[in-house]
DNA sequence: ATTCATTATTGACCGCGGTCAATTTTGTGT
DNA sequence: ACACAAAATTGACCGCGGTCAATAATGAAT
């Protein structure tokens, strides 16, 4: 039997990327072409199908690793004992999501998996977000009558509500912040939000 | 002056629209093809993009109207007195959106409006949705701390969540309506969901 | 009826994502 | 060294959304 992975093909892949992340550089991810990766990458088009699936997946690849870095940061500090310091937590990735409509576009298709065995990067990143957040909710000063990973959920709801409603030409006076921090109050602090003295 | 709209324009539109509607009747809206369309039409394919800006823009009118029905149907019956006829009453709707991907997903890029004049028809049905929605918060038997319009905002966040969740195959194992209600319980009743004897 | 500006229609063409049968490269067994 | 089968690469080709200069149809003014 012969070897089941060349290295050529690991050169070749990573040849690909390396090329696919100088152009996003140069321009962005809106820009990105395929034609244009294969030609800087010095390789014919059909390679690039050969080593992803289509042109998302590429997406998908490159896109779950910025966010991954992102939850590395959010993870990394502190708990947030109010909104506002989740809000700060969150700021950076929110930018990132919201900063190309493609990026958004390709972040909401990729959110889910079409099958089991194919959960790609961006879809795990979200199972990661929710667990990141759900520590945040254990024992934290927000509400305790609900499921950690349930509030987690929410947030992560809000969070696309808010981004998507600023894409929205009609309300997008207010922005990003103004948007999701009255969700964020009554999800989290409903007992306050019910008594503002308490 | 000449007259500005010829009835010639209307017609072809309305073969256009007729067209396209019998296009998804016989397969579905993820299989309709522009070039499909002209030829059902008898037309040529420039005539169709003099017609509407793109693709997304027909689909846009055509899935918006859908919604809008299934709103004069959940803006006539009887306010919702608890969450399970809240989802009730949003079941049809959501079942519609949920129906094909590519309903989703156009929906997901048509709920924004690139610029103020351009308010498509799904985004319209969107502003909509939360008036309608509003009117079931004003001294209903939910929380009364919040803002009505931000508590519909939040329903529609969580049918998107829920609906989202759901296209996606490692956790849909959980239907749709079993990943709402919780999220609604919380958003709506964070009193009850705090005591649960109140 | 004829002119003429405006509007509607046409279809060849382009861009770009994606396919696949043919070809080349690679590593292994002899 | 050589043969050979598996794996990687190639590029002509296709599907389909979208464009645009050229052409045809329309209706108002005379």
């Amino acid at each position: 039997m012969t070897t089941a992975i060349q290295p050529r093909t690991l050169k070749t892949r990573a040849r690909l990327i390396e090329a696919a992340t100088a152009i996003v550089e140069d321009s962005s991810f809106t820009e990105l072409r395929v034609e244009e990766v294969v030609r800087r990458a010095g390789v014919a088009k059909g390679t690039f199908f050969a080593h992803f699936k289509d042109k998302d997946a590429l997406l998908d690849r490159m896109i779950g690793e910025i966010i991954d870095q992102h939850l590395d940061q959010i993870g990394a500090g502190a708990a947030p004992t109010s909104v506002d310091q989740i809000m700060v937590a969150l700021t950076p990735l929110m930018t990132f999501i919201g900063s190309e409509r493609e990026v958004f576009g390709v972040i909401l298709r990729y959110s889910g998996a079409t099958t089991v065995e194919e959960i790609g990067p961006i879809a795990a990143t979200f199972e990661r977000f929710v667990l990141v957040l759900s520590d945040w909710f254990i024992d934290g000063p927000f509400r305790q009558d609900a499921d950690p990973a349930t509030l987690a959920e929410g947030v992560q709801a809000f969070m696309f509500q808010a981004l998507a409603l600023n894409f929205c030409a009609i309300n997008n006076q207010r922005s990003v912040h103004d948007r999701l921090r009255p969700y964020l109050e009554l999800w989290l602090h409903p007992a306050k939000a019910l008594d503002p003295q308490g």
